[in-house]
DNA sequence: ACACGTAGAGAACTGGT
DNA sequence: ACCAGCACTCTACGTGT
């Protein structure tokens, strides 16, 4: 995608692309421009056939609530709508009426469930400092889990704790099961059972994300220039056809091609750089750096 | 400074019982 | 349900250029 009004600020050049994850970047210099991407328009549909569009009604609606957000409330003061104090008879049916209307907002169980268990999420949540990504993710898992059925037999506590940590697997901000665990009551191993039964059922893909989508990234973080990403792209995609990737930490094929490209597109980088860049050790990348110069049969010394 | 190699520890998954 | 074995990565250190 090109946009003629901007201009890289490394080399102003005015090749713009951008990638699906929303990063954009300059095509020649490989300077990424922005890489988080902004959702400005409004969450919420205007449901009014006449009105003008984009009303804003309310708070948009979140996973991290039982109903939703999808609720009402009738207002605690027993004010009438001109701000006049109601007479006692009123306040009495008023009090009564929001008793009422508290009770039918958690009907059954299922909802009693996902109230306890969503402020338990919550709470895990936030003294683990996830984003709202990643908790309105993991809320979704619950969910999904109740209406399968997952959690009878299971604890609540242990459900919620996996859905945790898919979420932060899927949202690509791993953390481990001790991790998790140690803000949860349950231990490592019931969070991995669980986690592992709930994956299987939703169907959940956790990334065994592929190394391409780090490459850009990298590229960028050392300063690299497009030819040098591409390059990268080449060998690692040649090295995914010769199976060298199974099992391998996507992370550190990823390095490794970068640091392989940089070799040969005459761009050097120290693997300590590549290594920081890419938030692995230099050990991991000799090992897959190791492997594609034999399996490829690249020597970076020819070049 | 950098590249390269090795050993031991730890985390996560698998399959057997 | 639990344990042992596994493949992988990390830390830490040494060697060579």
């Amino acid at each position: 995608m090109l946009n003629s009004f901007e201009k890289c600020a490394e080399c102003g050049s005015r090749e713009i692309e951008e990638n699906t994850q929303g990063e954009r970047s300059c095509v020649d210099c490989g300077l990424v421009l922005s890489g988080v991407v902004i959702d400005s328009g409004p969450e919420w549909r205007n449901y009014s056939d006449s009105g003008e569009s984009g009303e804003r009604v309310g708070m948009p609606s979140t996973e991290l609530l039982h109903d939703k957000g999808l609720t009402t409330d009738i207002d605690w003061r027993n004010k009438d709508f001109a701000g006049i104090t109601m007479n006692s008879q009123s306040s009495r049916i008023f009090r009564r009426l929001r008793r009422q209307h508290q009770r039918t907002r958690i009907s059954n169980s299922k909802e009693r469930n996902l109230s306890v268990a969503l402020a338990e999420l919550q709470r895990i949540a936030s003294q683990m400092n996830l984003p709202k990504s990643v908790r309105e993710r993991s809320a979704y898992i619950y969910r999904k889990a109740v209406e399968l059925g997952l959690v009878r037999g299971r604890s609540i506590e242990g459900v919620v704790a996996a859905s945790i940590y898919a979420a932060c697997r899927m949202g690509n901000i791993p953390r481990t099961l001790d991790e998790v665990g140690a803000f949860s009551r349950t231990g490592r191993k019931e969070i991995g059972r669980t986690y592992r039964e709930v994956s299987k059922a939703l169907k959940l893909r956790v990334s065994p994300s592929s190394p391409s989508e780090y490459i850009p990234r990298f590229c960028s973080t050392l300063k690299l220039p497009h030819k040098t990403q591409s390059s990268a792209m080449k060998i690692l995609s040649d090295a995914e056809s010769r199976e060298l990737t199974a099992g391998r930490g996507p992370t550190g094929i990823a390095a490794a091609s970068v640091y392989l490209a940089s070799l040969i597109t005459k761009n050097p980088r120290t693997q300590k750089e590549v290594s920081e860049a890419a938030g692995i050790t230099e050990v991991t990348i000799r090992n897959r750096y190791k492997e594609l110069c034999v399996a490829l049969e690249i020597n970076p010394d020819d070049y």
